[in-house]
DNA sequence: ACTAACTGGTTAATCGATTAATCATACGCT
DNA sequence: AGCGTATGATTAATCGATTAACCAGTTAGT
């Protein structure tokens, strides 16, 4: 910046107050030093201005797993919206453990981040970090800034096969502590009417009983009456259709199958999957939006009260699933026999 | 940090020292003075510092497309490799256009990162950045860093399949321009004794002729008498699996399946998929071992030559990669009518 | 006893950008 | 002419850590 300043003959205060558009500084000597600047390749420093402002510029991103496979695309919508923004995005995964995790935050803020998205998971908590946190959880919990609609999106599955004509359903959920699993499993069971039936399976809990590998046993639920399974992951969407294909059930022609999140691979797959699709990347949009507001803003909150609240609120907190329709649900098998009104568990 | 000189009466630049241990300063006011630092919860800045030393601490993870099924692993490898060396990680996207990726790379040399790590693609070029950058591509590319031998995996599949007598084989690529697939198809094609006959075929071309969803017309490849598929990546390879499965051909007993990458669904869809999985956490230390120690040093590098070299060398170039033997794979059908030597295509 | 070397610490400059305070002109108005 | 007010640019302080240069005591060597 100095030697744009010596080679025009000018103090350097004048090239930041040209180049940030801030102070007073005749057009003209505008257009010169933004020639020069580009002329000499010049880049702010970051550090500089860091260390001025106060600022980095910089957003963490806290996961709870980054081997959960919904993260490529929260990365990916997260990286945009903060680029978009000016805001570069560091990453911090805590291999699920809590302890990492808070470790993981602090290395976060010394390394001088103006804001945190955090994906949390069933113990985190966020501390007294001192600056603003943006959370992205379930619409149902405090605290939560901005997430997908997910018991919207359960009730839109359970709709759709309720539609065509199911009435015997099991639902599927893998660990029964986790919010975003909970809204989807009561979005669902909201929308099944009155004269359908449904059971609910965790799997954590199955697999601790009987094994990672373990049959799901579906085979008993099938021959039971089960015509649909809506599962809260095309993970475990998958894994009931590979199972049920083992076992030589149709699918969706004696069982309809469905999933969430339309995960990589959930188009391809034989059939491919029927899914609840989330807009991450507006989601992701209205997170950083809240966020950067809250930090552009921060001064003043700051200066006039205590201190900055942690978590920022946007918007809109909620953000409506789509549903995916595609080839594993069909209309039910026999639809005969209703059942007797009620609910079971 | 000049609170803690003002606390006990010294001035900040015994504190630096004391804290860095790099001048001169007695046992026991660094006690006192790391005692002091703790008291008052002492961070330092990562600004003032990076200002001073010109060095952020920050590596910038460049990756070609994200939503890759595989960036979870990368992602956390590469993080938890940084992190140990006390570096942190900014995460740049290119979503597969190579213009948006220049873009992400001089977002990341502005932000001042000391180092890339790149995992490239197709046409990436790394032009003139001023930082030692790593590559992670693969062991038959020149620049190439690191990565995991490839064309090993491709042959240990081979091998396990050949071992297990089949003869007739299916090689499915996705793109005939990824150096990574042409490593994997190469060591299969490499492992296939004299008595064996194989047939490539490769998904993108195939999805460009007959569309997004086409069948991959699996079943004639099976009536011609293959008995062994072998994809380039467990998306793939469940792909096969399912579109065989949906056609009544039983995995392994009739045909088997084989992916590479152990993807997160691969030991639970059904049958469990034998794939070959690579040490992303190795592959990881040693890419940022290299980059590290290229930094470390580079100071003096600089001074004395004209600039560093751009890509960055490491210990080992090439990582083993493990076979992982599941369900999806078993002895060939019938072993009679070996078919004449000389290999198709 | 006088110098050399060492020990423990301080001073002050520096990195690059920002910004409040200040200054010098020129202009408009009565 | 004289006063107030824009305008355009400069000065200098500041953010926080690092580090070369320097200084005051103490110890050792001959």
């Amino acid at each position: 910046m100095s030697m744009i300043a010596d080679a025009l003959g000018v103090s350097s205060a004048t090239v930041s107050n040209a180049l940030s558009g801030k102070g007073r500084v005749s057009a003209d000597l505008v257009d010169k030093i933004r020639k020069k600047a580009d002329e000499l390749g010049y880049v702010p420093s970051n550090a500089g201005r860091a260390l001025r402002t106060g600022r980095s510029n910089v957003l963490g991103l806290v996961l709870p797993d980054i081997s959960n496979p919904l993260f490529p695309q929260i990365a990916q919508a997260m990286e945009t919206a903060a680029s978009n923004a000016g805001y570069g995005v560091l990453i911090a995964d805590s291999r699920g453990k809590v302890t990492t995790q808070t470790q993981a935050i602090s290395r976060l803020i010394e390394r001088g981040v103006d804001g945190l998205v955090v994906i949390p998971r069933r113990g985190t908590r966020i501390g007294d970090v001192g600056c603003p946190v943006a959370m992205v959880d379930t619409p149902s919990t405090p605290g939560n800034t901005v997430s997908a609609d997910h018991w919207e999106g359960g009730a839109k599955v359970a709709r759709h096969l309720v539609d065509l004509g199911h009435q015997n359903f099991l639902l599927i959920g893998h660990d029964p502590a986790s919010n975003v699993q909970n809204d989807r499993i009561g979005g669902m069971k909201s929308a099944l009417g009155r004269n359908t039936r449904h059971t609910t399976i965790w799997l954590e809990t199955l697999m601790h009983e009987r094994g990672e590998r373990a049959s799901l046993g579906l085979i008993d639920h099938v021959q039971n009456g089960v015509t649909a399974i809506a599962a809260v992951s095309d993970l475990h969407a998958l894994r009931v259709l590979t199972e049920l294909q083992t076992s030589g059930i149709k699918v969706p022609q004696q069982v309809s199958v469905t999933g969430f999140d339309d995960l990589i691979f959930s188009p391809v797959v034989t059939p491919s999957l029927t899914t609840v699709h989330m807009d991450m990347a507006r989601i992701a949009e209205l997170a950083i939006a809240a966020l950067v507001r809250e930090i552009e803003q921060g001064k003043s909150t700051v200066q006039n009260g205590k201190a900055a609240k942690q978590t920022v609120t946007a918007d809109t907190s909620k953000v409506s699933m789509e549903l995916m329709v595609r080839a594993s649900s069909g209309p039910a098998a026999s639809p005969d026999a209703p059942f007797p009104t009620g609910e079971t568990l």
